[in-house]
DNA sequence: ATAGCGTCCGAACGATCGGTCGCTAAACTC
DNA sequence: GAGTTTAGCGACCGATCGTTCGGACGCTAT
């Protein structure tokens, strides 16, 4: 995961990872059977790591907007952290496969659907209990939200702009409404 | 561009554009002198069509908010017809490149501050003249313009989402306030 | 006529790519 | 304790990687 999320799932070399591993080609490719199997390995291991660094703490949350809140901070933490040393994993495989087709392109998509529908889905509650902003579209926030954290990435690891989170949580704010005074 | 766009900029690769190009590997070499070379080239090249596609186009507005909202519909529309068959260059460019030093870093990089500074100023303008709602700081502006046309790209091309363009203008005029009724 | 330049070629370089093969040695099963 | 599975090894495969080299061709300017 390390080196892919720097070099890129097609940049997840099995020699040098191997050597990494201090492995032989082929011992390390026993595990996998190839480099597809590799990637999509990888993929799922990184998705792994976003349930457990994303999905997982906000679960705690009562349903609708207070859980849909603490994703989002869960996610805007889990993108300043940099759980990987070349950034969010699946960020950058959506990108360097999204116009090839295949099983990783498969896995990459569902990973990102199903995060999605989980984000639509809190909206969608928190829309019917009446805590979102008035005429608020769950699908639309979906798509807002996505967006706030692709910036927030590119913001993060191309520009190193570290005033991005700041930016970040006040777009968050604004689309789920200002958070309540303390 | 073509071929970079799908493959990204390191699996464009100097035999495989050259076979296209019906060219010998030295023949194309002697051009660009090296892979990063033809790299920044393209990198150049698709900065030269971003600017053609939606800088342009949109300069004929009148500064401020006229201007922004061109540009933002200029760039929503690049994004839809996708100019290049593996969606924008610069883009995949900017998450490939991402965690790499070296000059095609910079460039894609400079390319992007051009962009977003450009965003930035016609936000000024607008906030100066009174045509943005109230409170709205042109730095956060830019910042919420790129997840939208992130959001977009993604939508487009791992989703391939047709509602995604119709989302992403939704999100601009709530970011600019929405549209003088006709 | 000559010199120079830009374009392109084929051949070759060492390195690395993903992947296969047959083997060994340890671990587990019955 | 025999038999089977598992993990890993080293050697090797053809293909491709980026790059270098010497040279050929055509054009232009001197």
């Amino acid at each position: 995961m390390a080196v892919a999320s720097v070099e890129g799932l097609e940049g997840l070399t099995i020699g040098r990872l191997a050597d990494d591993l201090g492995l032989s080609k082929s011992g390390l490719l026993g595990h996998f059977g190839s480099k597809q199997g590799l990637q999509l390995a990888v993929v799922e291991a990184a998705a792994e790591v976003f349930r457990r660094e994303v999905v997982a703490p906000a679960s705690g949350n009562a349903p609708g907007l207070p859980r849909l809140r603490a994703q989002c901070e869960a996610w805007i933490s889990y993108l300043e952290r940099a759980a990987f040393p070349g950034g969010c994993l699946l960020t950058a495989a959506a990108v360097e496969f999204d116009d090839r087709d295949g099983p990783v392109r498969e896995a990459v998509l569902a990973q990102q659907d199903a995060w999605l529908a989980e984000l639509r889905s809190q909206g969608e509650r928190a829309a019917r209990s009446g805590d979102l902003p008035a005429g608020a579209d769950p699908e639309q926030l979906a798509f807002d939200l996505l967006g706030v954290m692709l910036a927030l990435n590119q913001r993060l690891r191309l520009h190193r702009d570290p005033e991005a989170p700041r930016r970040a949580r006040r777009a968050v704010d604004r689309l789920l409404g200002a958070r309540e005074p303390a």
